[in-house]
DNA sequence: TTGCTATTTGAACGCCTGTTCAGTTAGCTT
DNA sequence: AAGCTAACTGAACAGGCGTTCAAATAGCAA
């Protein structure tokens, strides 16, 4: 046997990546591999080759991809968004929230194999996982300045958000006791909450961390 | 050569532990063999036998003696602590940094290489995580159950509250702008807001979550 | 000095790894 | 029918894997 009937290239070459997603995000890079890959595509090892130059070259992919289309999807997004900080800061919440729960896997993955990327494609990753991250900054630092927030550290709030929320995809179950909307909604509230600092007890205390 | 003059079973055993905690955090368990672990302790890969039965179960105990030491030190710190709810949490933050903070790389395994565990592992290790979890959720309920807090649910935001907390330990550097008691600062003032939810625009709000 | 135990070596086991490549076939074009 | 290309197989390569174990040595007790 060579050559199987009905066989595609593109539609090989899909699976491959949809296979090699799925198992790098349950077993991890360095656990998975090539024939194990090649098995759930349904081909010998062999031919995986004609469709990635080398298995670290397939991580990169999955990865730079998913940076880039979390990257337009919210430019896209925000190009409709009209409104102050605040309306922008719960677009965001409600977008990242959102778009990580369809893409557990990637999202796994972007986030637990950068150390087996090689220096110079971790490099490449890490620069697009700023840009995203700069874009939450930014919203933040317009809160600031308009005194719709009070944030003492905008860079680390940031930071904060991104992983709380985040944080989701790691419990979060389709068939839970809460609905996406609802999830959404106490989100909201807490990031609401982080941004205008103190609440009721301190409210408008101040900017200084001390 | 057999036996290597000043060698010591117990100080063997002790290396062992620490460069398999620094090499699974640096490159991952899966990635890491026990030839370079012993190059590390400085042996070779047939005497780490008598230290560990196998590799499952050194990745195992590094986890499971995290887990341990985190949640019997935060017994010993809430022992001391009296005061409000409020007072709790913020006791908690600062708790959760700076144990964290002083070891980035048993937290890093803790968080990346669940998977890599055998079920029966991975469900005791999960029972203490859960424990864990539990113990800022029940400073949640007592602050919302006092009306000092204004939580949607206690459940997600002590998932979110150690999510953005466990975050300061990926990009922190002892070097960087801000002191570890600066951080602890900021992270207090966020998590002051997020429990407070909604803050000055929409103070008291209520409890329901739409 | 002899004996005993703790400690380690170094070779070996069978199996798996990423990657390459000559050879084979399916399906289309001429 | 012949030729061509895209798609794939299956074997091979050199090396690494976790783990086991007989043999050897260090340091101490008798």
């Amino acid at each position: 046997m060579a050559r199987k009937s009905g066989s595609d290239g593109k539609k090989t070459a899909r699976e491959l990546r949809a296979a090699a997603t799925r198992l790098f995000a349950k077993f991890g890079y360095a656990a998975v591999s090539m024939r194990q890959i090649a098995t759930e595509v349904g081909v010998q090892a062999g031919a995986l080759y004609l469709y990635t130059p080398d298995k670290q070259t397939l991580l990169f992919q999955i990865m730079d991809r998913h940076m880039d289309e979390l990257l337009e999807a919210w430019r896209a997004e925000l190009a409709g968004v009209a409104g102050d900080a605040m309306a922008k800061l719960e677009h965001f919440v409600r977008f990242h929230i959102r778009f990580h729960l369809n893409r557990g896997d990637e999202i796994f993955i972007s986030y637990m194999e950068l150390r087996n990327l090689t220096p110079e494609n971790f490099a490449l990753i890490e620069a697009k996982r700023r840009a995203y991250e700069g874009l939450l900054g930014d919203i933040l630092q317009e809160g600031n300045a308009s005194g719709r927030f009070a944030l003492c550290d905008t860079k680390l709030s940031s930071y904060a958000i991104i992983a709380m929320l985040t944080g989701v995809s790691t419990w979060y179950k389709g068939d839970g006791r809460l609905s996406l909307d609802q999830i959404e909604e106490i989100y909201l509230c807490m990031v609401r909450g982080l941004v205008s600092q103190g609440g009721p007890i301190s409210a408008g205390a101040g900017k200084g961390f001390m």
